[in-house]
RNA sequence: GGAGAAUUGGCAGAGUGGUCGAUUGCGGUAGUCUUGAAAACUAUUGUACCGAGAGGUACCGGGGGUUCGAAUCCCUCAUUCUCCGCCA
């Protein structure tokens, strides 16, 4: 959530930015500020009353241990009124307490300046673009008929074992994700971020460091019995490691990446958006993280971006860069940009990374915190992107590298597959 | 899954109803001594919040309760350890 001190002292900045998502929170601003001023208001009778009543408590405390029993007693009767006020002072408070985060957070982290304002993705703007399409002859297949053809995916066996949206992979099909996985591991890695292996269920205060709690509740499995979230995504684990800590040192640089499953129930889709691998209840991906202090922050970003690039021109795919709008970027994050593949048979972009940068909304929630040059605690940055998720890649490549006897496999990937070139009879 | 024990500051470890935010040791920081270092000695050393400041308030695994007063008593949840059972 936004941290409250900016909501009060760079009032116009927060409006502007929240603002971009085409959301007027001017009310809810206003509304805070107010709160926030009665709350501490509370706050400081509320401690007059208990430095009060802890005086009291200790002066009572001698008098019975030097045996002034009846003087002890009349103090003790004068307590009950004091008491009584003390409890109310503490309800409203926390009262109030609880309206200021309610309407925190209910509200969307601010956008920085270079997003474009807008409502939906049509505001969108290309920032770069990549490559160009392959020239495919007109028998081109999309990657779900390509994924029957070859045995590579099994999308009814998925019906029939668990539902729709849970495929299985098989055979080179299984091999190419499994290279796929290893070479972005082996490329994080390589960029200096430290790999992990993460639970793949969360506690309900992981689910609300990241952000995930209380807004997107419905979009991730729920095990009821042990009050667990299965994740939609590594970013919770890998990002909640570093709730509730405090870094001792400003000179630090936090790189993880994790290769997980990820869950998502995902309603509300239909057609051709959703068929094939474009849309999955349980997709696998790769992400990274990063936590930095307020300076390097956006230099980080721009080095995630290179990153997620250079993956996708060693894979040798067609990709453009989008920062999206506003109304488009997702509730915590400030800045996103999506990459976006183009499928040649599908004739489409198809989203195989998000890349944002969160500044202290989400840290803010976790407590995550570093001291300062002058020992003063201050609120990490956090960043994530995905590098890259599986299943749009594996349709990109597949799609996009069909020959008439087969699919070429990048050669970025050929020491992880064992075979260059996906073929009928093997 | 069953039985028992435990959870205190960076770490170790006291504290069982009242000047306890918490004895002490180690570690950290600063200083004295030293050509330098070590040792020794001295001081200092948690986090968050309220307050213009002085200062105050909260926090002893989490939550709730009893009490004028709780690290200390009660309830509850979580975690860890030991033993038993089961198991990749």
């Amino acid at each position: 959530m936004i941290e409250i001190q900016r909501i009060k002292e760079r009032t116009e900045e927060v409006l502007a930015g929240i603002g971009k998502r085409n959301i007027d929170a001017t009310k809810e601003i206003a509304q805070i500020i107010a709160l926030d001023s009665e709350w501490r208001q509370k706050k400081t009778q509320l401690q007059q009353l208990e430095t009060e009543m802890n005086s009291i408590s200790k002066q009572i405390g001698v008098l019975f241990s030097t045996g002034k029993q009846d003087e002890a007693k009349a103090l003790k009767a004068k307590t009950a009124v004091l008491k009584e006020s003390l409890q109310e002072h503490k309800q409203s408070a926390e009262q109030l307490e609880n309206q200021i985060n309610d309407l925190l957070f209910s509200l969307p982290n601010v956008c920085t300046e270079d997003v474009p304002k807008g409502k939906d993705e049509a505001s969108n703007e290309i920032v770069e673009a990549f490559g160009s399409s392959p020239s495919l002859e007109d028998s081109r297949d999309a990657h779900w008929d390509l994924a029957k053809e070859y045995e590579l995916i099994d999308f009814e066996l998925g019906v029939k074992v668990t539902g729709a949206g849970f495929p299985f992979y098989r055979g080179q099909g299984a091999r190419l994700q499994r290279a796929l996985v290893s070479f972005f591991l082996d490329e994080a890695a390589d960029a200096g971020y430290e790999e992990f292996v993460s639970p793949l269920m969360v506690n309900e205060n992981s689910g609300k460091g990241t952000g995930q709690l209380p807004d997107k509740e419905g979009q991730m499995y729920y095990i009821e019995a042990d009050n667990l979230y299965m994740i939609p995504t590594a970013e919770v684990p890998l990002t909640n490691i570093y709730r509730d800590v405090l870094l001792p040192d400003p000179n630090f640089s936090i790189k993880l990446t994790g290769h997980t499953p990820c869950f998502r129930r995902e309603a509300g889709s239909y057609g051709k958006d959703v068929r094939g691998l474009n849309r999955l209840h349980q997709f696998e991906k790769v992400e990274i993280v990063r936590i930095e202090n307020q300076e390097n922050a956006a230099r980080a970003l721009g080095e995630m971006i290179s990153h997620v690039k250079s993956l996708l021109e060693k894979l040798g795919l067609q990709y453009r860069i989008l920062r999206l709008c506003g109304g488009d970027t997702g509730f915590a994050a400030a800045i996103t940009y999506d990459f976006e593949v183009y499928s040649a048979a599908q004739k489409k972009w198809l989203e195989v990374s998000s890349v944002s940068r969160f500044d202290t909304f989400q840290s803010n929630r976790l407590k995550l915190r570093y001291k300062d040059e002058n020992k003063k605690s201050r609120l990490c940055q956090t960043l994530n992107g995905s590098a890259l998720a599986l299943p749009r890649i594996m349709a990109a490549l597949l799609e996009n590298n069909q020959l008439k006897d087969g699919i070429n496999i990048p050669s970025c990937l050929h020491k992880y597959t064992g075979f260059k070139k996906i073929s009928k009879s093997s």
